[in-house]
RNA sequence: GCCGAAAUAGCUCAACUGGUAGAGCAACUGACUUGUAAUCAGUAGGUUGCGGGUUCAAGUCCUGCUUUCGGCACCA
């Protein structure tokens, strides 16, 4: 998919058409007044005040035919430079040019874009006249706060993109309409991996049993990797005392994302949102010695969260997710080390599912936010610092985001994009001087004396949920081998004569612990080896006159055609071969 | 939560401005007995998401709710 931002022409191209926009929404609702009409990665949008009128869809056309008109009129777009005064005195009537223009600072230089009848406030550059505009297209319409601030008002805003040619437009649009063939809530469907259901509520998806198997997998997988590096397993309760959140300090931040308070006699519980105080109080459980650090509890843990009705997707955000969770106790002096070992599991894992598009992400607080994050610069610079310099000495290249820290401590995501381009994260690696004070955690150190322990929260799969969707979106649904639901398909070509033989293999597959299937309805060999391919399984073996007489097998491996032919025993090493091999 | 839109058979979709809800696939039954992406014929399948209203008449118009979709905001 193009992307618009990092193509200086497109870019010009594209907020030049946003000019063009609104133009033309200017011309058929002449009370609009506008706010800002950025380039984006996927094209370019303007927000709108339209006094109350809302949008939809209908209302693109009329605008787009307008568009069209004025690109074709060919107006020169002549910029101009004005002073603060003239700027204010030339916007007097329109509020959010004030607001703009009140905003820039004092050595900026304002400037106009004049096409035809229509003048806007704006940095630039453009095109040199509307006439280059010809390959656009409107794409959504939405209301979004102004300012992106829930406590302002709504805009109208209107989605387009445009290219330089016809071809690359089009192109654009067919790439639009095969990711969403992409979306792991189609593929989802299709393969039998999740449902959902009104009785059942928003946000709670129920795992069919092919999308199980695949949970299972990936529950194992990373268990496994885990238990090498070190970690222990718990299982802790789902529902906890909300005095657990008052200490840990969730409740004060995420309170009104909970599920509300469960009261019974004189008690009160909450179903918990994440895992953090339930590890901090297994660390307290016993005394530790300096040398038993890092101390690594992990959990695939049951959370439960009342995400917005508004974001809730697919199994990309629930309501009730799976985190892969796991928090490591270290003295202050481990930091880098555990650290560094987190980062390197997670590009383990990557390369184990063979993921190349993601980011990673320095989430540091926003200083000006003395709200959400617990005020001690001291504590708050020393943490993003180490995290800096892990990242640097690792040598991956990553971006910094203020303002996208925990309420606790600065953290590591690793952010990819869905197939329907939601910025989602999936890995998440956090540094937390807070919470082993809240809950007065503790170390032996060699002198005797007792210190406070750091924690690293971490998930590496993110939530099972949401990675199982992104996994059906990197792979569109053709998982490998060892998390196909249904491995090898065996259609035996006449079942009279074949169908004994087919059994005996697929009972020595099942034997050997392969998820095998025997298609032994009497239809034709096109038909069920076509169903073998839609389902997406890995392995189809084809059983007729030749594989019984010679004792061979014949099979075909998804999104190829060659039939291949091997003795039972080399196709059994094959497979296991081929189940072994994460990649 | 906010701004829009949508909801028709298990699935994908059709039904012009209100006038007896249709098709393909899947399912079931039968025939065919098959060598690499859909054999043929038949049968069954619906209180059109749920509730209220307008009308002689509502899948279609109005209204409340639920869920889903596209954005916005949120995301420990």
């Amino acid at each position: 998919m193009v992307n618009i931002k990092e193509n200086e022409k497109l870019s010009v191209m594209n907020h030049s058409c946003a000019h063009l926009l609104a133009q033309a929404v200017k011309h058929l609702y002449p009370d609009a007044l506008f706010w800002v009409g950025p380039v984006i990665e996927e094209g370019f949008y303007y927000d709108i005040d339209l006094n109350g009128k809302t949008l939809t869809m209908e209302d693109l056309e009329p605008i787009e035919k307008e568009m069209k008109k004025l690109a074709k009129d060919g107006k020169r777009i002549i910029r101009e430079e004005i002073s603060r005064e003239e700027a204010l005195a030339k916007f007097k009537d329109d509020p959010y040019k004030i607001d703009l223009i009140n905003n820039m600072g004092d050595d900026t230089v304002i400037s106009c874009y004049t096409q035809g009848d229509f003048t806007d406030l704006c940095r630039g550059p453009h095109v040199e006249s509307v006439k280059e505009l010809k390959n656009f297209k409107l794409l959504k319409v939405s209301g979004a706060y102004w300012k992106n601030d829930a406590k302002n008002h709504m805009l109208q805003r209107i989605y387009g993109i445009c290219f330089d040619t016809k071809e690359a437009l089009e192109e654009h649009l067919k790439a639009l309409e095969e990711a969403k063939e992409r979306d792991h809530r189609k593929i989802g469907k299709d393969l039998g991996i999740f449902m959902t259901h009104e009785l059942v509520g928003p946000g709670f998806p129920l795992w069919l049993p092919n999308g199980s198997i695949i949970r299972r997998e990936l529950e194992n997988y990373i268990l496994e990797k885990e238990r090498k590096l070190g970690y222990n397993h718990v299982y802790t309760p789902c529902i906890a005392s909300t005095d657990l959140y008052k200490t840990s300090g969730h409740w004060d931040h995420y309170q009104e994302n909970m599920f509300p308070v469960m009261k019974i006699d004189t008690e009160e519980y909450v179903l918990r949102p994440m895992n953090c105080p339930h590890h901090m109080l297994i660390y307290k459980n016993e005394l530790h010695s300096y040398k038993d650090l890092p101390i690594r509890i992990g959990e695939l843990a049951p959370d439960f969260r009342y995400e917005a009705s508004g974001a809730v997707c697919g199994l990309e955000r629930v309501r009730a997710m799976c985190q892969n969770d796991a928090h490591l106790f270290v003295r202050p002096d481990q930091i880098e080390e555990e650290f560094k070992k987190v980062v390197d599991l997670i590009l383990d894992v990557y390369k184990d599912f063979n993921m190349n598009n993601y980011q990673f992400r320095l989430s540091l607080r926003d200083p000006l936010d003395k709200e959400k994050y617990f005020p001690d610069d001291e504590m708050w610079n020393k943490a993003e610092d180490r995290l800096r310099k892990v990242l640097n000495d690792v040598g991956v290249p990553y971006f910094e985001a203020v303002g996208e820290a925990a309420f606790y401590g600065p953290k590591l995501d690793v952010e990819v994009k869905t197939a329907i381009g939601h910025e989602i994260t999936l890995s998440t690696c956090q540094l937390d001087f807070l919470l082993p004070e809240r809950f007065d955690l503790t170390y032996v150190d060699s002198d005797g004396s007792k210190k406070r322990p750091v924690v690293l929260h971490r998930a590496i799969l993110g939530t099972l949920d949401r990675f199982t969707a992104f996994l059906l979106e990197e792979t569109k649904g053709v998982l490998p081998l060892w998390l196909a639901p249904i491995q090898v398909n065996i259609i035996p070509v006449n079942n009279e004569y074949h169908g004994k033989y087919a059994e005996e293999i697929k009972n020595k597959l099942a034997s050997l612990d392969f998820r095998v299937s025997l298609d032994n309805r009497e239809e034709k060999l096109g038909y069920r080896l076509r169903e073998s391919v839609v389902k997406k399984i890995p392995v189809t073996i084809i059983i007729g006159q030749k594989e019984v007489d010679e004792g061979i097998i014949s099979y075909r491996n998804y999104g190829t055609t060659d039939t291949i032919s091997l003795k039972i025993e080399e196709f059994i090493d094959y497979l296991t071969n081929l189940r072994t091999n994460k990649k």
